[in-house]
DNA sequence: TTGAAAGCGCTAACAG
DNA sequence: CTGTTAGCGCTTTCAA
């Protein structure tokens, strides 16, 4: 069997809660008796066994994580920022997929709600009303601070995320806003509108926005656009998709012919390229006969032929950003986005119009 | 609070230990009984409190799945192998990204096995010995049939992965062979001669292999294009691109081109796109000048221009194998690999040998 | 500053 | 088939 807090104690000749208190609150113990505890404790190798802890804490020391689909290039790197500050908190992060669907979304937000201390939604396909009744609406306490004293992370207590009501849990949701629930908000329809200036700039006045049917980024982004467009006196043509991927952007591609537009911004990178593809094989040139913008900034925006000028979205930070909130450590601003020039736009040309 | 177990108890008029029955063996309990306590168990929207069960079963009903990196799109349909397959299963999968960093890897291990039934090891860059002492070498037990009586997951008691020992855990690797560790083993050699040999059925004599300078599969996938080539009397290049990234692959532009080949096969895809964008940029064009074959089938690949023939590893299903193995459902059988054509190779050329 | 005792919610003998 | 009893490993009063 592993090393229980009573061979400990019987080694360093105490007793457990004298062992007990030198791992989680060591002011409470004498210098010397912690410091012979904690020497047994590294001698015999102890690991808090945390089914124990959580039993009578309450707190599981998990962070639970929920995306729609891992495989979308978007997530992994928003998950990567989730992961590494958890890890830097002492909380042990528990991913999960939805894959797209809502019912497994609204099924693992219910199954991971017990087993876990704060939980960060990314992409929720839930509507507004299921989130705030999943979120804790008491949330509070203080971040426990790092102990120094402690070697393994796993030695440490985990943070207190707060006071937990009966099936409900601390949440993020991140880039989306529901009212009452914290939430890291992205600077969405700026991003869109600096990339509708970047092409004003460079000589085009009749712009296509490809994007999908609906979706809460994709609004944004729209209105971002339209606004732009309306103050630069740009005519803006709306293209359907149909789906935010590689095939959604494909199958725009006669719409965007058809429109007569110099230029196109696409909702996400998936559809850039997507649409680019299809251009590629009607023979179009780009960027000679027309541009194309992103938005997110993938890694796969710059291994596109050619390299895809793109809006960055700040993926790694708002993952930091949505840890950072549960921990109370961090107001929820707007994250920005930047708009990233590769090859996928043209030079400058003046005003040349419409096709 | 939650609902515990005495809440039901109570509802149902019945003894903690009959619920707790009700729910983990139900066929001990009597129909109507179990018809009762199921229907309060709903009721009151009971759920079994995880850290409780675990401190006396011992299990955790966790699966730990390690990668080097999740933002390599390679593993996150590995993992989505392995979400899936361990859900069916009632295992929550604790997922953790090492950075590719081996003393990560190595803390991660320990740190997890703890707190997990099992653990899946992907892309692991640990040395065998480190393997072999966290690798759990009484691995027993059967499977507990999925109970169809109950229906939320969690309800479920997580599958009996085995008796483990003070430190050690269950444990499969991907991809990987350890001698004295379960494995998952896909034909890497297999893929690579499949490409060869369609290189050379499309009249390319004189070929190129890309790789980085070290690595599991780097080695099968080299020694099996090797064994091709000699078979097929084809003159295989070795060049060393450094990282086994889009990078690497940019680095080896050079290398090919000074090697006079035809066609190239690249250890893998991020490797081969990088190849190709450098080639572009050199006014190489692609197939015309030169063929290209990748190896993984990422999705990229299909989207890159112009999209990449390439060979298809089996994620998803290596994914579930590693589960099944872990489960002991399924016995160590290799993966086959599968080339899939597209354009980035070029139709038959007769004979025209080296250039 | 330390120890004794209680108990978190659950499962697993063991009787009945 | 069901209830009683004990205790998993830990933290937390409460006294000393």
């Amino acid at each position: 069997m592993a090393v229980t807090l009573a061979d400990v104690a019987r080694a360093a000749d105490v007793s457990t809660s004298t062992v007990s208190r030198a791992m989680t609150q060591p002011e409470r113990v004498d210098e010397q008796t912690r410091t012979r505890i904690l020497a047994e404790v590294r001698r015999l190798g102890y690991r808090p066994n945390r089914a124990a802890r959580s039993l009578i804490t309450g707190r599981t020391g998990y962070l639970g994580v929920i995306v729609p689909d891992l495989t979308n290039p978007f997530f992994p790197e928003l998950v990567a920022g989730i992961q590494g500050r958890a890890h830097e908190r002492s909380l042990t992060t528990l991913l999960a997929d939805t894959r797209d669907d809502p019912d497994a979304e609204r099924d693992l937000l219910t199954t991971l709600a017990p087993q876990v201390d704060g939980l960060v939604l990314c992409g929720s396909r839930l509507p507004d009303a299921d989130l705030v009744a999943a979120a804790d609406p008491v949330p509070a306490a203080d971040l426990v601070p790092a102990a120094d004293l402690v070697p393994a992370a796993d030695l440490v207590p985990a943070p207190d995320l707060g006071a937990v009501a009966a099936g409900r849990v601390p949440l993020v949701v991140v880039n989306r806003t529901v009212p009452g629930v914290p939430s890291v908000a992205v600077d969405n329809a700026g991003g869109a509108a600096r990339a509708i200036e970047h092409l004003r700039s460079l000589g085009h006045t009749r712009i296509a926005y490809v994007g999908p049917a609906e979706g809460y980024s994709h609004r944004q982004r729209l209105t971002g656009a339209q606004e732009a467009a309306v103050t630069l006196g740009v005519q803006l043509i709306e293209v359907e998709g149909a789906s935010s991927t590689f095939d959604g952007g494909q199958r725009a591609a006669d719409g965007v012919l058809f429109g007569g537009v110099s230029a196109v911004l696409a909702y996400n990178d998936a559809m850039a390229i997507g649409l680019m593809h299809r251009l590629h094989g009607y023979g179009v040139r780009i960027p000679e006969d027309l541009s194309i913008v992103g938005f997110d900034d993938i890694a796969i925006a710059q291994m596109a032929y050619p390299p895809l000028t793109t809006v960055r979205f700040p993926r790694q930070e708002a993952g930091q950003q949505a840890v950072d909130q549960l921990l109370r450590n961090a107001e929820g601003a707007t994250l920005g986005t930047e708009l990233v020039v590769r090859r996928s736009t043209a030079l400058y040309r003046p005003e040349e119009g419409s096709r």
